[in-house]
DNA sequence: ATTACTAGAATTCGAGTAG
DNA sequence: TCTACTCGAATTCTAGTAA
């Protein structure tokens, strides 16, 4: 682990300036910034420059600091952190393994209702079948973020006296095919999942229960 | 100041998912993540509830852990550093205040050499005069920024046996009004910078010497 | 003015361990 | 298992001060 200060004052010295060019300052000044005394300070600018993160030359009582490329790469690393935290994911990547479902998705997706719609927005008509993916464990976080990503509303409808809900549905690929996975607004399972496509899936990936499967859903 | 290491962990547990949601994890498996032991993480977590960057509830052992707003905050401050550091900035604010020059402005400006080019490169035809600005000492460290920026090139030339440099021009306003600064590639000041314009800029933005006055330069 | 050493104070650490 | 307490060790701080 790199020790937490080291980076909070690199971090201060790139913000002075010292990322591209030789910064001049006094141990004081820096100090007051980073509010340490100016003893501290003096000892941490002696300990950057022993593991190699900033060139110091000290020019007539002032002290003359560049950051080194070593030093700038952790300020990278860092920065790559930050960027992992606020900037929304392109898409979320799953794995698990094949399970046979109820049967239930052939009987709804075959309703016209749905059968329209996917054709509308997801630009295919359904193979008339849906595979489940029993998603593992250490995935299962990435399963509640996608429940809470918009995706594309597949309505729902009535028909019969019988209601159907709401449906989202996201593009992704299983094994590197091209795919929908389908998450009905009212689901039973939280760790199953549902993927649709228009070729029967476990035939063209040849898919038997338990086999394990990536997919990658795009947001 | 705040503590560089409350910083580290809350960086950790967001990008182990806490921001959005409760992260469910053990203070071993976080420790070992952080790089801490058993007992130091868990005291850092109560310190960090205390300090109420994080809810924390302890169900059946092991610790749920979200971050609060005031810790989101802290991140993002954080975040917003690092991008000051990486991102080059779109434009530099400078203040100063109006001086009287030696007159040379008028007398460089007028030369063809440099006329034609700026009408060409920076789109007016110049009025024969400089606006003379001293810098404030808290703005220099952004003069020499400016001087390594590459700006446009009003390339010198020579004339009748005397050679005249090489000058670099930045679009900015001055107070709010569009105009060009211009910086001679050998220049005598380190804290006087040169405004040019269409109109007397004197006259235009009404200005005595001593009129403090707001420039941004365009990179 | 500075920087930076010394020394004692303050903080933070992990090992041991109770619950 | 787990969390979290105590306590001595290790680290890091600042004040004083030499150069």
């Amino acid at each position: 682990m790199i020790n937490p200060k080291t980076v909070y004052i690199l971090k201060n010295l790139a913000l002075l300036g010292a990322k591209d060019d030789f910064k001049s300052i006094t141990t004081v000044e820096l100090g007051r910034i980073i509010g340490m005394s100016q003893q501290s300070t003096s000892r941490w600018l002696q300990k950057l420059k022993m593991m190699g993160l900033i060139d110091v030359n000290k020019i007539e009582n002032r002290m003359n600091i560049k950051i080194t490329k070593e030093g700038m790469d952790i300020l990278k690393k860092e920065s790559f952190d930050y960027r992992r935290i606020f900037e929304s994911p392109k898409y979320i990547e799953l794995t698990g393994e094949v399970i046979t479902g109820l049967g239930e998705g052939r009987y709804y997706i075959t309703k016209r209702g749905y059968y329209n719609q996917i054709k509308e927005k997801l630009f295919f008509e359904p193979y008339p079948g849906t595979l489940n993916i029993k998603v593992y464990p250490r995935d299962l976080d990435k399963v509640e973020i996608l429940k809470n990503m918009p995706g594309i509303l597949i309505r729902g409808f009535e028909s019969k006296g019988r209601s159907y809900g709401n449906v989202k549905a996201y593009l992704c690929t299983i094994n590197g095919v091209e795919a929908s996975l389908v998450i009905p607004e009212r689901t039973h399972y939280d760790d199953v999942i549902e993927i649709i496509s228009n070729k029967n899936l476990r035939k063209k990936l040849k898919l038997r229960d338990g086999d394990p499967v990536d997919i990658i859903v795009f947001l």
